[in-house]
DNA sequence: AATGAATGAGGTTTCATTCAT
DNA sequence: AATGAATGAAACCTCATTCAT
C-alpha cells in the first residue's frame, strides 16, 4: 500500500472516530481498529505525532470544506450575494457531509496552529468592507460584524451538530433573512 | 471542614485550572494542587467521578452566570429590552468573571445532561414568542432565532475567550444593533 | 508503607537492576519486577521521571562511596596519606559494595548534571595543591594529575567490574607505589 | 553498489552517530538517515542484527585505532620507548580522530566479546615484561601495571571526550613524566 | 473527613526486524 | 541489492479510582 493511500485512509478513521467519539476519545488505538490497522506504531509511522495527525485530519476537512463552500461562490456577482452564497454552503456542508463537519468543529480547538482553524475571520472582514463600499452593507464595524457572522455559522452548525432534527433548510432561510436585515443599508 | 465548603472549594479550584488550561490538561492532581489538597483521593472522596465533578463545576458556573445575567434583567419592560439585556449581561459577564466565563464555555461540550448545557433555548425561544405576540419583534421562527440569538453570545465569548484583545464593549454595540435589525417589526 | 521506604526500595532494587543488567536493561519495568511493585505505574507515582529516578539512585550510590570513603580519611595527617587513603578506600568500596560500586560506574554517563557525576575533580586537585605547598609532592599540573588519579581509580573499579577476578588488595598494593613513585618530590 | 561499500558506508554513518548522540541515541532510524539511506531494512539486510552491527563498527574503529598506534610505534627500540610511543599515539589519536575515538569510548561497553574490547592488556603486560627483562622497568606485576596504564589511557580520552576543551598535548607531556616515574628502576 | 500510597488500564511513541515487491 | 511499508513488543508516563489507616 502507498505512503499516500494510507495517510489518506487514516486520516479517513480519524474523521470517523472524532466525529462518533468527539476528540477526548479519539485514540490511536481506536483510529487503528477503524481502519483496521495491525497496531497503533503504523500511525507514528505515517505521522510524526498526535499532534500531526490532529493538524493533518483538520487541515483535510478544512479543504474539503473550503471547496465545498468556493464551489458555490463563484456564481455571486455582489458583495451580499457571496455573503448569502457562503452561509447557505457553510449549512449545506453540515448536511451533505455530517462526519466531515462534525469532526472539523470538534478538531479546531486543538488545531496547533490557531491561525489555520480561524482563517476566514480575514477573508469575511474583506468581504464586509468590499460591501460597504460598494454601498450594499450599512456602516457596521466589519471585524466586529465577521465575529457574529463566523459565530452565527459555527453556532448553527454546532448545534445542528449535536441534534440531528434541526431543520438545517429551515435554519438557512432564517438566516439568510436575518443577516440581510442585520447587514443591508 | 464542613462537606459543602470542601466541594465548593474543590469546584473553584476546578474553575480556575478550566480556564487556564483547558477542559484536557484539567486533571484530579491539578485540581488538588490548585486547591492545596493533599491527596486526589479527596475529590474522589467528595465527587463520584470525574463526570460528576464536571456536571456539578459546570452547573456552579451556571447558577453564578445565570444570577448576573437575571440581576441585570429586572428592569426591562418589554421583550426587545429583556433581549437587549440579555445580550449586554451576557457579554459583560466575560468582562466581569472571565475564569468562569472561560470555564462555561470549555465545559459546555462535556456536561453529561445536555440539556443542562442548552437549558437557555427554551426559555429565549418563550421570550421571542412573547416579543412577538406583543408586536415587539417580526414574524420569524422563535426556536431558530434561539439559536442564532445564542450561537451570537457564545460565539462571541469564545472569540473573547480565545482573544483578550476583543473590545467587548464594541461587540456589546454593535451586537444590540444588528440583533435590533433582526428582529423588529 | 511509607514514602521513604518505597523510594528506598525502589531504589534499591534499581542499584541491584543496574549492576546486573546494565544501564540500557534498567526499565521501570525490571525494577517493579525487582522490586516485587505490582506496576510501573507506582515508580512513576514516586519518581517524577526516569531522569529524576536515575539521579536520585547515582546520588545515593555517591552518598554511601563518599561516606565510605570519608570515614577512611580522617586519620590521615599528610596530602600523600590523604591521597594514599583516597585510593584505597576507593577500591576497597568495590569489594565491600559490588553492587553500588558497579551501579555507580554504570549510571554516571547518564546522570543529568554532570557536575554530581565529576564533583571529585576539584577536590582532588585542590588536595594536590595542598600537597605540593607542603612539599610533600613534585611539581605537577595538578588539575592534570588529578585527571590521572581519577582515571586510575576509574579505570581500576571497571576492570574490576568486568572481571570478577581481578585481586583488588594486590591492585591497591601496586597502585599506591605507583601513585607515589609518580607524585612524590 | 557491492556489499562491502555499503557496509563501509553504514560503518561510517553508525561512528558518527555514535560520537555525536552516544550509544542510546543510536538507532537505525537515525544511522539511516545518516548515511542517507531509503530505509532501516537496509541495515537489517547488511547486518544480521544491531549487535553484529555494534561488533563490526566497534572493530572497525578498533583497527583504525590500533593501525594509527602502530604507525608510531616501529621506531622504538626500547621498551620504555615503546611504551611512550603507545601513550602518546593513545592520546593524540583523539586529537586527530576524535569521531572515531569517542565512538570507541562509546561503544566499548557494549561489544558483545569483551575479548575484543581489551585486547589490549595482554600485549601492554608482555611488553611490560620484556622491559622487565631488560632491566628498564622496576618490578612491579605487569599484569595489574597493565591495568592502570590503559586505565590512564582510557580515562583521559574520555576526559577529552567530554570536555573538548582538556589540552592534550599537556596530558601527552605529564602522562609521559608520571608513567617514566612509576615504571622504571 | 482526610490521607496518601497503590492500582492497573490506557495513552503515545520508538524500536529492531520482517516481508512483499 | 534495495525499498519502504508493516509489525508488535516494549518503553515511559498519566490518569481516575480504590483502600487501609
Amino acid at each position: 500500500m502507498t505512503e499516500q493511500a494510507r495517510r489518506a485512509q487514516i486520516i479517513a478513521a480519524a474523521i470517523e472516530v472524532v466525529a462518533e467519539l468527539g476528540y477526548q476519545a479519539t485514540s490511536f488505538k481506536r483510529i487503528a481498529q477503524r481502519a483496521g490497522l495491525s497496531s497503533t506504531g503504523l500511525i507514528s509511522y505515517h505521522f510524526k505525532g498526535k499532534q500531526e495527525l490532529v493538524d493533518e485530519v483538520f487541515a483535510e476537512v478544512l479543504r474539503r470544506f473550503t471547496t465545498f463552500v468556493l464551489d458555490r461562490l463563484d456564481r455571486a456577482d455582489t458583495a451580499a450575494g457571496e455573503l448569502r452564497a457562503f452561509l447557505s454552503a457553510n449549512l449545506r456542508f453540515m448536511a451533505a457531509h455530517r462526519a466531515e463537519a462534525v469532526a472539523f468543529l470538534r478538531l479546531r480547538p486543538h488545531v496547533s496552529e490557531r491561525e489555520v482553524a480561524e482563517g476566514d475571520h480575514r477573508k469575511m472582514a474583506d468581504l464586509l468592507r468590499a460591501g460597504q463600499a460598494a454601498g450594499e452593507f450599512r456602516d457596521f464595524d466589519p471585524d466586529i460584524m465577521s465575529i457574529f457572522l463566523l459565530a452565527l455559522r459555527t453556532g448553527v452548525l454546532t448545534r445542528a451538530a449535536d441534534d440531528a432534527a434541526v431543520d438545517i433548510e429551515l435554519c438557512e432561510r432564517e438566516l439568510l433573512i436575518a443577516v440581510e436585515l442585520a447587514t443591508r443599508r
